[in-house]
DNA sequence: GACTAAGCGAGACGGTACGTCGCGTCTTAAA
DNA sequence: TTTAAGACGCGACGTACCGTCTCGCTTAGTC
């Protein structure tokens, strides 16, 4: 999935002319990104291997995605999307704990680790990267934060100031730091840990 | 300041013939890297430029560091290390904040920040570098924590069961989170938003 | 004018159906040679150039045309076919500097003395502009030549037995010499010269 | 040979730091450059080729030739200093027609006329390929005519006020025009027909 | 006082990948 | 069917740095 295309949630109306892009062009270009990530990593994720490894020419990828970041980025937040969601548990704990356990195992089980530790350079400096992560990935969390907390006050267990934002720094930040930073493992009972250090400050 | 710290640690005893280093190489090294940090930032920093503007042969860099993050590293390191001691202010709160501040300092204030999300990628990659950053920053952070707390405990503030690596990662976690991902400002005030967070769940 | 003389020779009578096309296009497109010659040369001179600047597809421009070099001799063909028809002036000797002198002219003072350097590559080795050049230009000066002998020795100025073909490849070589590898201006005075030193050995 | 060195006829006296430049390498390349020429011609030669050939890096190629026309054009000038040189034969028509001779041969049996082709529009345009070309080629056959010439004076053969450069481009000039644009044969008894057409002009 | 051994500047070298240019072909919709 | 638009595969470009390798020279201690 392009980062480009999507920041434009209503559906690009113009007449488009000239040749339509092949639909499976970019299927094959996210495969073979999905297929060298999870064979040998970021460091050997260039566009040319993409390119060869999909059947591709190189400008064809160049005219999707600004770089090898960029793809990765791409596949990157696919999949970090489909364990944000959180129902209604009944309990803000357990809503807290499963919300952080699934970043956890995405980050930890899965190559999306790796992933995110070869794009943190570029998704820090780079002001296109940047706003992307942050529009598709950050934004989302805080959203679902937001929604566990309104369950969690109106359910009258938290105080109905708590502050959305701080809370899904303090949530995620240690799980970070850990990835990128200290090396201490990705384990899920991490998430409890976070969760009840925090919970004496939040609750009504 | 070399990452390797063997040599510093057991001053290195072994006869060692032929010409000996001079000292004013390092200098000159350290000197071009800091020039071409604070005037182009971490993408600028090669090992050829560094040569150049030390006037250096790469060889001669090589010799003492592995790559060019190895040299910022030593760099990054040497600064960091300056704002970590925090003397007994007779007030747990104002003790983490402190800590906390200095850093949010350093990584927003200096041209550290930009240093940090250059190497993160290798800091969190590359096993030497990973281990030369956790041995030299997170264990020396987390030993200041633990200091703090226990001052804390021993004038009755907090719970004497505190898990210090918990409180270190729950307070250094969201800055970095800010720094790299989420690129929300890195201002002093955050400090006491994070410990005033984490201050209930430690009382004693 | 394309090189595709058949199609203007016999004009094409077959019936044509589908949108005719646009006689237009063609000045556009030759236009656009034109100008971009003139502004940039030779090396700028590319298909998707002339199509943006004439506001034209790259498809209708194969149409017509097999490449830029073979656009590029259109316009220069053009050209030169101006300046080779020579009128009795009563005197071969002034006849000939005349006939070499246009050439010198066109070569040496307007933007064709820069698109023969760009396009005598490909008039060496590609057999099709190989041959529109032989046929359009060639040919044309070689009979101009012929025409201007036979004046001559219908006056008695020269031997009856002279060999068009060399005298011909004896007036233009030089010019071409100094043009492609020697880089010696192209003064008009230069005609003089040569006439002046192939006339002892064609007189009667 | 590098047409880059040679303009330097004084051997270059200057101390050479750093480590020198390995002659071997020389040697593969030119060596892999003749075989792709005579393989498959200009068209073939590209630097990613030689490089390929010779098991040599792009970057070493380009450290010693500008493009693959100077690669080409070091070829060919080595080609075509070989045959200039023409000995005293007592005889000033035989003189000049082995010194046009030679280069009949060299461009019309070898692949040098091919090579020449394919260069010539660089040769044109490039203002160091020009020099080279000018420096290397012309300027020596400009020499060789003046010779021929002296020596034709002396013997009472030719009008001591014979201009050499005139000459020079008489000989030469027919010679590429045949090669370069009308496409006639460069038969080695040209050279006879070209200089028989000229001796009426030079002689006492 | 010559002999080693290492430090050092300089630059050659093989190598990987970059991002771009322009080619010539194609596929669409509109005219 | 022509046209404008643009996607596409392709080949090659020239460049940037990498990390390693010779060179010649310098600067020590050691024999």
């Amino acid at each position: 999935m392009s980062t480009e295309t999507d920041a434009q949630v209503v559906p690009d109306e113009r007449p488009r002319r000239g040749r339509p892009r092949d639909p499976d062009t970019e299927v094959k270009i996210l495969g073979a990104t999905r297929a060298i990530l999870a064979d040998s990593g970021m460091r050997a994720l260039t566009v040319e291997a993409v390119a060869a490894r999909a059947g591709v020419a190189k400008t064809t990828i160049y005219r999707r995605y600004r770089s090898r970041h960029d793809l990765a980025l791409a596949v990157l937040v696919d999949m970090i999307r489909t364990v944000t969601a959180i129902p209604d548990l009944g309990d803000t704990r357990r809503e807290l704990v499963q919300l952080l356990r699934g970043t956890l195992i995405v980050l930890g089980e899965t190559l999306m680790g790796r992933v995110m530790q070869g794009l943190v350079t570029e998704l820090a400096s780079d002001p296109y990267l940047s706003r992307a992560f942050r529009d598709q990935v950050v934004t989302l969390r805080r959203g679902e934060v937001a929604r566990v907390l309104e369950r969690g006050v109106a359910r009258g267990d938290l105080r109905p100031d708590a502050d959305v934002a701080l809370v899904h720094e303090l949530l995620f930040g240690p799980v970070y730091y850990r990835l990128l930073l200290s090396g201490e493992p990705l384990e899920p009972v991490f998430a409890d840990r976070v969760v009840d250090a925090l919970l004496p400050g939040l609750r009504a």
